[in-house]
RNA sequence: GGGUAGGUACCGAAGCGGCCAAACGGGGCAGACUGUAAAUCUGCUGGCUUUAUGCCUUCAGUGGUUCGAAUCCACUCCUGCCCA
């Protein structure tokens, strides 16, 4: 008894929401492991901290002692889901579905216990459902009940489309739970709805009843929206320990206290703000690349933003034959080859004029500056990035 | 099926024959200031170049009218709302 209200209360930890503990209480006393579900979908193979927060609590019960159970939507992505906006999101093949999956599993493994996970993929039973079985499914469920959920409801009222499948998503999402007999489902706040489909259809079927386990969603850098790939503000479990870092320095003071709480379950220590920012990226770049990354990537930035000697900075190298004279085709170049960003000539050229291209700490503002680059130097690009001539 | 309002750049939204690569707002990027924080200020924000009242591609799609179309016409596709 005691040993389940101390899962219970680390369980909790990091804004979890559990509904309901009295019910979790009860199954972590029949002594079993339980099969703990989460829902992956594989239409962006690139993980980043706010998958991890899922992640990590999957994680924790795995080692309490139980069975993580990772579904994959490769069914769902196949179909195609347009909700949350205007944006459709592409139709993927089988192949490229397995493709990501495999990109998912090997990404997630750097959290999760490989031996206690249990890989499924809801094509298998979806695939193979007749229309009837699929009728009689959501004959369950009301239009009422289905419009309960928040983003429907507000798109109704913005007048904007819902489409009908859209409607069976969380039917199929429930269905999942009934194949897989979860007995607790993870998701994000947002998943409250679907979650509980899950034990309304559980329950329908005769099987015991998931008990919900909500995380809060992680806002992505910018500390507004929800951390996401597209909108590019996240910060990518494959990272380097230098990236991680240095984007964590650059979230605000307001949005670390909540990384703190959600990333890490602790407090904001009571330090200088910017201290407390270095303690925070170091823990995660930690947790990532261990404590050999995680004080190189310190000591990384210290040197490029604390003493400024980019000298003594671990940078990009590109070849000077690359570069040729030019300031503006250099520039796009070493983007390109230093960090993978496709700049247009006509973008690097305003960044010239506008003063953010630096040579042996000079600016260069004029677009027709012709340069003979040499190998050791820097080329400062914008106050972020620079990159080492070889 | 009928009626009606729409589809403009990353988003919202003006424009309704030439002065439109397209007002304005948001977002984004860069610079200054800083702690790669916040706030603030400034500039930029389709591409290319010989930087120019220059060229190319763009205003759902396809054709047409015109010296000239985001703007007019025809058809097509997509969405909202009302009615059935």
């Amino acid at each position: 008894m005691i040993m389940a209200d101390d899962a219970i209360e680390r369980l909790k930890l990091g804004g979890t929401q559990i509904i309901s503990e009295a019910e979790l209480r009860k199954k972590l006393l029949e002594d079993r492991p339980l099969r703990i579900k989460l829902g992956v979908d594989p239409t962006a193979p690139d993980l980043h901290l706010g998958h991890s927060v899922n992640l990590s609590k999957l994680r924790e019960f795995q080692d309490l002692g139980h069975q993580a159970v990772l579904l994959i939507g490769d069914f769902t992505a196949m179909v195609g889901d347009p909700s949350g906006r205007s944006s459709t999101r592409p139709i993927l093949t089988y192949d490229e579905v397995m493709a990501n999956a495999e990109t998912y599993k090997r990404q997630a493994f750097k959290i999760l216990d490989r031996d206690r996970t249990e890989i499924m993929f809801n094509g298998s039973w979806f695939s193979k459902m007749t229309f009837m079985e699929i009728i009689k499914l959501d004959s369950r469920i009301t239009l009422q009940q289905a419009l309960q959920r928040e983003d429907f409801r507000e798109r109704m009222e913005r007048s904007q489309p819902v489409f009908l499948h859209e409607l069976q998503y969380p039917i199929m999402q429930g269905w999942d739970s009934v194949m897989i007999r979860a007995d607790v489902e993870l998701g994000g706040t947002d998943q409250l709805f679907n979650i509980m489909v899950g034990r309304d259809l559980q329950k329908a079927e005769g099987q015991a009843q998931q008990v919900v386990c909500l995380q809060p969603i992680l806002e992505g850098l910018d500390g507004v929206h929800k951390m996401s790939k597209s909108l590019g503000n996240y910060v990518g479990l494959t990272e380097t320990p230098n990236d991680m870092f240095g984007k964590l320095m650059s979230i605000s003071d307001s949005l670390m206290e909540r990384y703190y709480e959600v990333l890490l379950c602790s407090e904001k220590p009571d330090t200088h703000p910017m201290e407390a920012k270095k303690q925070l990226a170091f823990y995660i770049v930690q947790r990532f690349h261990g404590k050999a990354g995680a004080e190189m990537a310190l000591k990384n930035f210290s040197a490029r933003f604390g003493t400024r000697d980019l000298e003594a900075v671990e940078l990009p190298e590109v070849r000077v034959a690359e570069l040729g004279e030019e300031i503006v085709s250099a520039v796009v170049t070493a983007y390109s080859q230093g960090f993978h960003i496709a700049k247009s000539r006509s973008e690097a050229r305003r960044l010239v004029e506008q003063g953010s291209v630096q040579w042996r700490g000079e600016k260069v503002i004029d677009p027709k500056s012709r340069i003979r680059f040499a190998p050791g130097e820097i080329l400062k690009l914008d106050k972020t990035r620079a990159v080492r001539l070889i």
